[in-house]
Parts: structure tokens; C-alpha cells; sequence
DNA sequence: TGAACAATTGAATAACTGTTCAATTATTAT
DNA sequence: ATAATAATTGAACAGTTATTCAATTGTTCA
């Protein structure tokens, strides 16, 4: 029961349902965590170069326009968070997309982005 | 033109393909500024109590459990990026979301974060 | 084996971020 | 005017983060 309430209410009711209703603590820090690791221009360019097709690292520091080193970093935080995937081929890595509902998250995104207002 | 190879490319195509179809630098830089916003956990579950209706800071305090000082910095972060706007009446300052798109932009990744696999 | 290339790793650094605390503004009621 | 309440603000601190550099691993080919 998380009810320690520090003020007076003002709306009781819609505190007990926002509080009845929202995610356990696992939920919203994992969502969270979903949303920080798009939060980066680097890690989005990435994402939004995969979108394409499969590319191996150097190719992604090519395309996003920083060293292999940085790209490398950044690859991994994406593969812990499940974002991406990759398969060994020679000496090259090839990267590609993990998931599907990232292309939605990206479109409706986008959409409010470059909506007008 | 950001054409400038540091590494021998693989696959130069798709290189060309993600570099033509990235999106400009203003655009990938509020896409990722708005999932900088969200990738928090207060501001988070400040949006997720807002889901239910109108709240005023003392009541989101409660609903998140920090205090007020903390939740008015991360309210004043959601109101810049444009992600709720506010109302005042008398003392109280009601808050309350300002897009639609959160709503689905929420769905979508909280069924990615639940999915089993 | 040794040279060349792709990729990763770890340490270091500079920059940023979220929370707390103390002080302040604004509004209402006595 | 004073007290009380709601909210905001700014400074400070601890913790985190992205990039760079240098060194290293792993693979291919001569």
C-alpha cells in the first residue's frame, strides 16, 4: 500500500485511482528504461538506420558520423536492452533490428514530433 | 552532404539509403529530446496519473510519492516539452496532459515491456 | 607466423541529471 | 497586516552518461 500522503487531497478519489491503477514499480522502471535508451541521438540514428536493413558496425559509424569505438558502446547498450540483434559473419558483425513495435513507437513519435501546431 | 567515410564501407547502398532517409538533425534531436522526457521514472508516472484526469502538484506528490519541490522540476521538464500544460485556480495549479499521442505512444511500449518471450 | 582489418573493451574525462534543502512568490482567509 | 497554504525557484550534491583514446581480441589471408 503506497498511501503515505505527505499533503491534504484535494481530489481523494483520482488519487486512489491513480495510485490503484498505476504499474507496479518492475513496469514503470522498465518502461522507463525502454524510453531513455531512445532518448540519445546516437542510439536514434542507430535504430532509425536499422530500420533499412541489416549493417555492420563501421557502416553505422558511417552512416551516424562517429568513430567505431563509440558506435561499439552504444551497439551494446542496444542489445542489452533488446533493441537489437546481431550475427557474427567472418570478421564482421552485422546488426539488425530486434523488435517490431519499435517501428510503431518510431512512427507515432515522429508523427507528434512534426505535428503542427 | 554527410558523406564523410571513416572506414571502408560493406555495404555502401544501404549506407547511402540510411543517410538519404534519416531525418534532419532538429528532427531526430526533439524525437530523442521527447523520449529523454519520458525515460524517467517520476516523469513517467506523472504522465501515467495525469492518464486518469486532471491533478494538482500536492495530489501528484502523493500519487508518486516524492516531494513537491521534485515533482514541480519535473512537471516544469513536462510542460517545456510540451507534454502537459496547466491550469490555475486560486492556490492550486491543476495539471493536465496536452497531446494525444502519449496515450498511444504509451500503449504500444508498455505491450512491447509486457510481452513474454 | 605475421600483417591487416573489424570490433570490442576499459579507463578517463567532461557534461548532464534528479533530488533535496532553503528561500521565495502568490493566493486566500482571519 | 499576519498567518497559512500551494507552488515554484535556485543552489548544491551525488550519481549517471556519452565520447574519446589506447590497448586488446578475434578473424582472414599471404
Amino acid at each position: 500500500m503506497n498511501k503515505s500522503y505527505l499533503y491534504d487531497p484535494h481530489n481523494p478519489e483520482l488519487i486512489e485511482l491513480a495510485i490503484q491503477e498505476m504499474p507496479c514499480d518492475q513496469t514503470t522502471d522498465s518502461l522507463s528504461q525502454f524510453f531513455k535508451v531512445m532518448g540519445d541521438v546516437t542510439r536514434l540514428k542507430l535504430l532509425m538506420a536499422l530500420e533499412k536493413g541489416e549493417l555492420c558496425a563501421s557502416d553505422l559509424s558511417n552512416v551516424v558520423g562517429l568513430n567505431r569505438s563509440a558506435i561499439s558502446h552504444q551497439l551494446k547498450a542496444l542489445k542489452t536492452a533488446k533493441l537489437v540483434k546481431s550475427r557474427k559473419e567472418g570478421k564482421t558483425v552485422y546488426y539488425s533490428l530486434d523488435d517490431e513495435h519499435i517501428h510503431s513507437v518510431l512512427k507515432v513519435s515522429l508523427e507528434h514530433i512534426l505535428e503542427e501546431d
